[in-house]
DNA sequence: GAGTGGTCTAGACCACCAC
DNA sequence: TGGTGGTCTAGACCACTCC
């Protein structure tokens, strides 16, 4: 017995919406519901249940993996989706009071957040930037630029990854190009090396990930991506770093201030 | 003759994958490939040309519309999609230099982005703020606040939805309780009421959209949204208005800016 | 009426997982 | 080894759009 209720097939509603429409509500009634991490009624419980056929049910199942309220594992079932830990990003983590503290901003906010953070998949090399990362440098699109790559984790989890370039003068004999910055990150090198920072601009949108991003962070269908590319700027107004990141949508909350004069 | 080319059965990547694919990559390669609003082959010359069942036709395209690269239409087909205009929304955007010049935010910025604004579905009436906006508003979540709902458009297509919330008495007697507030709009009327405005707070996330969302901004499964909850405070750090806004995130680009120090 | 996508049925074989 | 989800086949009827 699923204690489900039953379709109704004399009205308009198609049997799999119904379905889905059924374990939706459980899934969003946390009370009596299915909790995330939960596993739901397996195909064949739901084929008997509703007596439907099998497509019937897979794509109600669809429906829910396509509004990220549940995710599917190959020979264990399905389950309700385990959300990430929310990171809430304030827009003075770049602050330079982080900076002086010996921390990267990543770094910084794991401990006030209280997850545990990890960074992999660090890769540095000298190259050209992307046409729209070059036009935000300022540079020429064939100028020699530093590549930065690495992947971000919250308890063990990808949540993020980005790119840096930085134009190849401003980071020429720091450790801007190594795999490890040191103390305070790239940013503290860059302030080292001359020039102060002022100001940064972040761009911020969403999108469904491309497959390679959706491998690259471990997440399934039906689950968005934020995308900000950022630009720092020293106090002589030149740009000396743009950064362009994808976050796991549902493990962000953006925060900015700004003034109303 | 379709101009694709063809599958690889012997290959351990699944028919319908390798379906996609190739549609994707001649959605993606403008150059000679299918542009926004082509239609793309038929479900059935898709079979034909494939040599598959229709179900393996219909998984691939599945597909794709979950990466929201294609919408179908019933009975007409299936287009590749047409995204609607970007809107590049500056942190600057509510600055009182707008509102001297009689302009609400979303008129001023249409002007400059040169796109056809609307607004229509207002409503507004005296109610309850839901508790995580009575929370931002440090009001009792059972404290009366004026409730204004409002939908935007542009070039037609709706694009946000957006409700604000505001203190019933800041509200007494203005055109804030009209459907019209005036030239400047709500915050032009906030200042008028003696509530000078000296900063914002936004909190941005993303995520899929419920299925109402999806009718209210007219968009397909696969496509998420962004989220931005906006504080106003006044010169004496009180919340003056807490703004729920739902905008269709393809259509969207925030920028933001803040200091390094 | 012809063509399109939407939904459903009733099977089949396979890969993966837990026991 | 039995249960799970992943993929595929070969049909069927329907609703919608366009001519």
């Amino acid at each position: 017995m699923l204690n489900l209720g039953q379709i109704d097939r004399d009205t308009d509603q198609s049997p799999y919406r119904q379905i889905a429409s059924i374990l939706r509500d459980r899934i969003l009634t946390g009370d009596e519901g299915f909790k995330p991490g939960d596993k739901i009624p397996s195909e064949s419980a739901l084929i008997e249940h509703f007596g439907v056929a099998r497509m019937t049910v897979r794509q109600a199942l669809s429906e829910l993996k396509g509004e990220g309220l549940v995710v599917s594992e190959h020979g264990r079932g399905v389950f309700v989706h385990l959300a990430p830990p929310v990171r809430r990003l304030a827009s003075d983590r770049f602050a330079r009071r982080y900076r002086d503290a010996g921390k990267a901003a990543f770094l910084a906010e794991a401990d006030t957040a209280g997850y545990k953070p990890g960074v992999d998949r660090i890769d540095v090399r000298h190259g050209q930037a992307p046409k729209l990362m070059a036009e935000r440098l300022g540079v020429q699109p064939d100028a020699d630029v530093v590549i930065r790559a690495r992947r971000y984790l919250a308890n063990g989890r990808p949540v993020e990854t980005a790119i840096s370039y930085i134009p190849a003068e401003f980071a020429a004999g720091t450790a801007i190009e190594q795999a490890n910055t040191g103390p305070g990150g790239l940013y503290a090198r860059l302030e080292e090396a001359g020039y102060t920072l002022d100001r940064f601009t972040e761009e911020v949108g969403a999108r469904m990930p491309l497959a390679k991003e959706r491998r690259d962070l471990g997440i399934g269908p039906g689950v968005p991506v934020m995308t900000i590319v950022r630009t720092a700027y020293d106090t002589e107004g030149t740009a000396v770093e743009v950064c362009d990141t994808v976050k796991v949508a549902t493990a962000y909350l953006l925060q900015y201030d700004f003034s109303a004069h």
